[in-house]
This record gives C-alpha cells, sequence and structure tokens, in this order.
DNA sequence: GTGGTCTAGACCACA
DNA sequence: GTGGTCTAGACCACA
C-alpha cells in the first residue's frame, strides 16, 4: 500500500504523508474511511511509532485527516482546497525545477506532457 | 540572476546548481561561456565560499560546467544528455507528487497543463 | 444544548463539564433543576457512559451538581464561589495567552473588549 | 525569561511555545534577533533537545520564527498576521470559556475587565 | 484499544 | 557550530 525507502534522502515521515495523500486521491482510501492506527503502521512499515505520528500530524495540520484520540485516525470526510499562494508558487518552482532536470536529462515537452497524461491516467484509475 | 533563499528548507548549494542550470537552459549561460569564480559568486550571494565550492563540484559532476585550472570554470561546450534511468525514474516521482500536491490545492489536470506551458514559455523566451 | 466535538484535541468529559457549566451560567438550566441521567446524556450524546460518569463525577467535586442516590442529579441548589486563588491565577494566565494569541491574528484590544462584551451579551442573555 | 512548569497539564513544548510568542509581543525578543539555539535552550531549560525542536518547528508553522539550518533560528522579521477564520473561532470559544471559569469563581465583568487591562498594560510595557 | 508527550542517544547534512 | 530525523522505550489520558 505504501512504499517505503528507507536508502531515499525524502525523509520517512514525508513519504508515508505523501503515500496516504496519493492513496486518497486515487480513491484507495475514502473520506471518513479509518487508516490504519499510529502502532498498526508502525508494525507495516517497521518504522517507529513516533515516526508514524508525526507524519500523521503533519497531516492532520493540512486538513488531510482527523484524529479522535482513543478511537483512531481517519480520512478526513471533505478536503476543502484552500488555495494557499505560498503552497502554489512552491508547486510551480518544483514543476520548473522538475522541467529542468528532465531537460538535462534529454526529455522535452512532448516527453513531459506524456507522463503529465500518465499520470492523470494513473489517478484517474482508468 | 540567481535568487537564493536563505530561508528555504532546500541546501543553499543546491539552490545554486538549480538556478545555474536555470539560467542555461534558458540560454542565459551559453556553451564555452565563463562563469564567475568561487570567490566571486562568493561575494555576490553572500554565501560561504566552501558552499559555492560545493554547488560547482557537483555542475561538474553532472558534466553541466568544466574547470579548466588557473583559466576558470566554463559552461560545458555541449551538454550530451544521458537518459539515465534512475534519475528518469525520479522526475516522474516527483512529477506524481507535485500533481497530487496540486490536486490538495484545488489544481486540476488543465492548470496543470497551463503552468507547464507557462514555464516552456519562459524557458524558451519567447 | 451541548455541542460536542469529536473531533476536537479537548478531551469530550471536559467539553460536557464546560457545556453544561455554560448552560447553568446562562439560566438554561437553573439551581434545583434535575439534569439527565448518565444514560440519558448517553444516549443523547452518542457518548460512552463512562465518559458521562467522569463528567458528572468532576462536576460533583466543583460543586455544580449534587447527586441523591435513586433520585437523581440536580444542578446545585447554591453555588458558593470560592475564589480559589489557584484557579484565579489559571484564569489570569489563560487570559494572557488568548489575547497573545489574538494579537497574532491581528486582533487588538478593542476587538478583545468587543469580543468580551459579545459574550457576557450572551450569558445575560439580554 | 521562559518559565516552564513540568507539573503543568500543558504539555512542555506547547509552554515554550506560548513564552517565546509572550518575549515577541512584550519586544523582548525583537524581529530578525537571533534566538537561542535548540541545544542552547535545552541547556537553559533542562528539557531534551526534541522538546525544543517541537517547539521551533511549531513557531515556524506559525510563521512566527525562521530556521537557517546551519546558522540558527531567527524571530521572523515581520509578522502578517492572516486572520485565520478558525483561529478567530478558537479564541472566542477560549475567551468564553474562560469567563464562565471566572463566573464560578466570583469574578463578574468588571473583574474581567480589569484583568484584560492589566495584560495590555503589561505586554504594552508601561 | 487509541494517540500524545517526553527522554536518551545516535547519526546526518549543511554552513 | 546549526537544525532534522530516527529509534527505543517509557508513561499518560482518554474512550
Amino acid at each position: 500500500m505504501l512504499n517505503i525507502d528507507a536508502r531515499s534522502s525524502k525523509p520517512i515521515y514525508e513519504q508515508i504523508v505523501d503515500g496516504i495523500k496519493e492513496n486518497i486521491v486515487k480513491g484507495i482510501f475514502v473520506p471518513g474511511q479509518k487508516i490504519p492506527s499510529v502502532r498498526e503502521m508502525s508494525r507495516m512499515l517497521t518504522a517507529n511509532p513516533n515516526t508514524i505520528g508525526k507524519a500523521y500530524l503533519e497531516l492532520e495540520r493540512q486538513k488531510v485527516i482527523e484524529t479522535i484520540v482513543g478511537r483512531g485516525t481517519f480520512v478526513s470526510s471533505q478536503y476543502i482546497p484552500n488555495a494557499d499562494e505560498d503552497r502554489i508558487q512552491k508547486v510551480k518552482k518544483t514543476l520548473k525545477e522538475v522541467i529542468i532536470e528532465a531537460h538535462y536529462l534529454g526529455l522535452n515537452r512532448t516527453n513531459i506532457n506524456e507522463i503529465v497524461d500518465d499520470i492523470y491516467s494513473e489517478i484517474e484509475g482508468k
């Protein structure tokens, strides 16, 4: 469900944050659904509970999940996109960087468009 | 020329690497052109020379620039894109992450395509 | 009557304690009045009876309510304010914290005075 | 500078967050100023560096401070109050709770207004 | 059972 | 020097 790469330079907790958001966007986790408890996830990923807790805290901060102490953690029943201008700028900046990197790998505009199309196909699940 | 944000979580040396590559892709730096020495760049950016050195080392490793001892540092006369499969996978992964993040900000497929178009317009410089 | 938010970080039993005290201060519950039994309240709020029990125990400890075995639970016929210095200090400290937090949200002294006025209007119920 | 009460039910890291914000509001810490490093603060408060780090992370998330890895942590040069409606509601709610609590301690509207005045005198430093 | 906090201690990249 | 991440393990309140 979640692919964690311990050797990645990206911190484990960030990989968990991104992985859960990916599962939600793909519809694998649905709004209101209970997600694995900190301890369960800790066992599943053989990661420390503190690390899972940090990821869940970040997801809650982003209003992606909701925590009810003593009951568990749930996918937010609805996510209201708040067009946070800072985060949108960051998205644009990352896109520019990735396009420049792609250029140096010999990938042109057409290639990028194809990759973006593939990603949307995967997300929209057809 | 190079916008360095000390407060960013991205290391300064990486910002320099990316910034120089962006300048080259945009044609601001052209193949064979001499780029500022480590000391000059250090003064220009008010950054530690070690940090600049680290950035230049990384750019050399990527064959983006070349250092000729006693002469200076130059943009490589030709960059042969080596379609490094690992790096291509990484590009795809980053693109997927950025698209998921964008989704949570309320940006859809059309918005992403527009942003990508804007970036190519900026790079191709017309 | 009582608005319980399961997602709040404030424990449910504390929300019940505060909610009942609010109802009494507003005059919705009057001295001597019978309040719902633990079981009734449990059904009304769809909360665990243990949780209600804990709230009622705390309210009794504060002499806000009284339980007469076999008869039920009642709003204390008179509440003698005991100017517990510790609790007064805590009130002052919480007020200071909330004012600082308000400052960071752009709320100034006038705004705070208005909010306090509004709250007293609501409590005094006219 | 920071009064930490280990016996308080309020977590240490939250006490640090609130304490630093109080110092800034009072003008003891000024914009741009370096605040003690995680390790220094850890020694000063005899608290674990992780706990300090957690407090600093929260302050950074609130844009109260800025971190430059390798350089230190600084009071944000300017704090732009963003009237986050959620947080304003929370302020109002806390004010209501504190006023009800005060009522039970025998403090009336006049008393509350005096306390608020005292707090502003302390903050504005005259 | 649930998540939240904290300590101790290690390791790391960065400036 | 700086902060960031992670593990191991303990303790706690809450439902």
